[in-house]
DNA sequence: GTGCGTCGTAAATCATAGGC
DNA sequence: CGCCTATGATTTACGACGCA
């Protein structure tokens, strides 16, 4: 299970990764009050319907682009979280019951 | 009980940074690996289990790592030297 | 073909540990 | 001690691939 495997098959394919992505747009740090807006509705449901999106993405000022890569990274962040806090669980059980 | 417990916990809140030998076996796998430093999840395991750290840790390192290597490798150069003579005497034996 | 899902990552930024 | 940089973690943004 490979990923990112832009094309490159077993040989030797050297310095490659130095090259930078060009052309990507810069990060730009989303306002304390756009987080917190979306984090509400997140907590009301982790996945958008195409109208609560376009909706959402006029209130906080973001695309509705940005507002879909948004929820697609907080679900990862809570996957993450959730894998995490059950291996956290486990070690303190062994520590201290 | 209750101080082990709070220290624990504690853990997680501040930041460590990773002990002189976890940072040695990332150091030298990044740079025996300098073609092409993307370890996979096996990998990432293997290191995870002889560094103490989570995988998520090793990926971060890796993610860190390449990063500053490449924004300058002029800074990282003696660093580099090192790890391959080390890795050299290693293979030889 | 389109559209949105996950996965792994680049790059910037954040937070603070640690050295001087 | 305060300042500064190194370092680990988190936050945006995207390409690659999957599926309905």
């Amino acid at each position: 299970p490979e990923k990112e495997p832009v094309g490159n098959s077993k040989g030797e394919n050297a310095a490659n990764w130095l090259t930078a992505k060009s052309g990507r747009k810069k990060r730009c740090p989303y306002t304390k009050h756009q987080t917190l807006e979306l984090e509400k509705e997140f907590l009301f449901n982790m996945y958008l319907t195409r109208e609560r999106r376009l909706e959402i993405s006029r209130t906080v000022h973001l695309t509705d682009r940005q507002v879909k890569i948004w929820f697609q990274n907080r679900r990862m962040k809570l996957k993450k979280m959730n894998r995490e806090n059950r291996i956290r669980e486990l070690t303190a059980n062994f520590n201290f019951s | 009980v209750m101080i082990l417990r709070s220290r624990f916990l504690d853990a997680r809140r501040k930041r460590r940074n990773f002990s002189k030998q976890a940072t040695e076996i990332l150091n030298e796998y990044f740079y025996s690996h300098l073609s092409n430093p993307y370890p996979s999840e096996e990998a990432k395991e293997e290191l995870a289990k002889k560094c103490s750290i989570t995988v998520s840790q090793v990926s971060n390192w890796f993610g860190n790592k390449r990063i500053r290597y490449k924004k300058n490798i002029g800074k990282f150069q003696e660093e580099a030297n090192l790890y391959a003579a080390k890795t050299a005497v290693t293979a030889a034996h």
